[in-house]
Parts: structure tokens; sequence; C-alpha cells
DNA sequence: CAAAAGTCTACTTCTACTATAGACTTTATA
DNA sequence: TATAAAGTCTATAGTAGAAGTAGACTTTTG
């Protein structure tokens, strides 16, 4: 059940974009260059998958001197969710129980099949929390759990 | 998010030897050439499959004519997720949210990292359906569904 | 002893993830 | 208007892990 790095540098990347947009309460720009060296990630790599966000509607960019990207909505509109089909697909664990891209399966009879059962609630439980959460509300769990942290 | 054809097939297996058990409240012995041809499966490769679930202790196998396999445990006592990370490993998307096999993932501030905290919530949210659903309880969903579609 | 079963290990094949490369386009500004 | 700084796009290399195959071995029954 794991998370590709594709999907982790986006989500990443993305929350990184949205943390001081929030705080300025506007699109705040940065560069490839720069958030890769935030986040310590392979600046070429970081590219391909910005530009998947891009493509995809959830960025804007600037070309050109001074350019870089922003988010194309505000922090609160984009789910993680949303980046997280971009780069990584369906959410659910078997496509037979995907929504957003189902497939069957091959068990004899699906309406019966109790791993199918199992593995829908899997998904629901998935996406109730990726399609539920914005960027927006992970920046905000992020200042509150700092401003905790910073007390001690 | 995928379940890998290895888990996918072992948790059907399992399920496979679950019923009958349930039914006879015994153990019920099946042959890995009988499991496979019931889920249309390569027998060779479940027979690793099988084999890993055994020296996980969650299969017994009688070896020689008439032999087999046979639940570890009542169908009641064994969970999706003991199948699930013997066959796939850890439930986390990441590793730095894993309860059994935690590694450090590399963001700056671990604490407040907001993926890491999304990804816990994710963890969790997997780990309370696997770790709380046991065999028996997937042949008993099974079972009413049968009855209801039977019915119509 | 023969046949039927599981055991074990190695290997092959294939696919998808991760990453790198490089040529191209757009834009600001000196 | 030239140059440098940025994003755009596509191809490809490398690698790891998943999926599946093979075959020799052991145990048990009759």
């Amino acid at each position: 059940m794991r998370l590709s790095k594709r999907g982790e540098y986006g989500l990443r990347a993305m929350i990184a974009l949205a943390e001081p947009a929030e705080k300025a309460n506007a699109p705040h720009m940065m560069q490839i260059k720069e958030i890769a060296q935030r986040e310590g990630i392979s600046a070429k790599f970081l590219e391909q998958i910005l530009l998947a966000l891009k493509n995809n509607g959830l960025l804007h960019s600037k070309m050109g001197v001074g350019g870089g990207y922003y988010l194309a909505r505000s922090a609160g509109e984009i789910t993680l969710g949303q980046i997280f089909r971009v780069l990584d697909g369906p959410v659910a664990p078997v496509k037979c129980v995907s929504q957003m891209a189902y497939e069957p399966c091959g068990c004899p009879d699906e309406e019966t099949c109790g791993l199918r059962l199992v593995m829908g609630d899997v998904r629901n439980a998935i996406a109730d929390i990726l399609d539920t959460t914005t960027l927006a509300d992970v920046v905000k769990r992020q200042g509150t759990l700092r401003k905790k942290l910073s007390v001690r």
C-alpha cells in the first residue's frame, strides 16, 4: 500500500506552495529549484511532476526570467485526492472497487466477493481522507503543531 | 495504493479455506491445485504464497498423499491485516508512519510534516479495517449477501 | 516402492518507478 | 536585440520489485 516517490514529492511540493500562499492569502510563486532544494529532491524529477500537475489544472506557471509555479486555485480548493490521482492514479487497492477507474478483477461473482467488499471499505476510507483534506487543512495542521511544539 | 497479486491471491485463498471451515466449525483441508483452480490462479505461484503463510504461522499443512493446507487457527482469530502483512509488507503508505516497520522518511522535521500527519491518518484508517476484520467476518458477509441476492 | 502431496530455492521475465539528458520555448532585462 | 533565466517536452537509461516458471527434494500413504 505504498505512496510512490512521484506522489510523495508532488504532495510535498504542493504543500510547500500552499504554506506561503495561505499566509499571504494570495498565490505564491516558487521555482522548481527552490522547491527541490527545500525538499531535497532531484530538480529534474520534480520538474516532470510539477508539469503533470500543471497539465492537470492544479498548478499554473509563468515562463521566463522570474517565472515559477503557483497554485491554480486557493489552497482550500485543492484536495490531496486530486493531487494523488494525477500522480499515482486511482486510490482503490483493486480496480474492481475503483470509482474513478473501474475494471472487473476476475473473481467468479463480483457481487458476492468477500475480498471485494472489504477492499471497497478500504478504498472508501482512503478516499474519505484524501478527498476531504485540502492543502489549507494540511497547512493549518502543520501550523498548530509547530506552535504547540515551540511552546515547550 | 495497489494490492499486489500476491496479496490478492493469498487473501482469496485464505477466504476459500475459511468458508468451509466456518460451515463445519472445524478446520477444512484443501490442496493447492484445488484452490488454484477455484480461483483461476497459477498453482505454482499460489504454492509460494501458501508456503509463506505457513511459515508465518497462519496456515498448517499436511504432506504426502491426501495432504493439503488448512487454517492454523479458527477463521475468527485470523485477521486480514495479518495475512496482508505477510504477503505485502507494512500497511503504511510511507515508512515514517508505519507502526510495524518504522523508518525515517527524510522530511526536515518529521514531527510537523503535514504529509506525514495525513498519511498517518490513512495508515490508521486502513489498519483499522484490516486488523479488525477476520476471515470469519468476510465469510459471514459473503453469506448474507448471497442470501439476499438469491431471494430476488 | 510408487504416487501424491507439500517444501524449497533459483531463475526468468516483465513492468513500472525513478531518475537523467538534452533540445526547445518563453520572458525579462541589460 | 542578445543573453540568461526560467519552464516545456520527449526520450531513454537504470533499477527494483512483482509475477510467474522450473525443477529437484521430502514426506506420507497404500
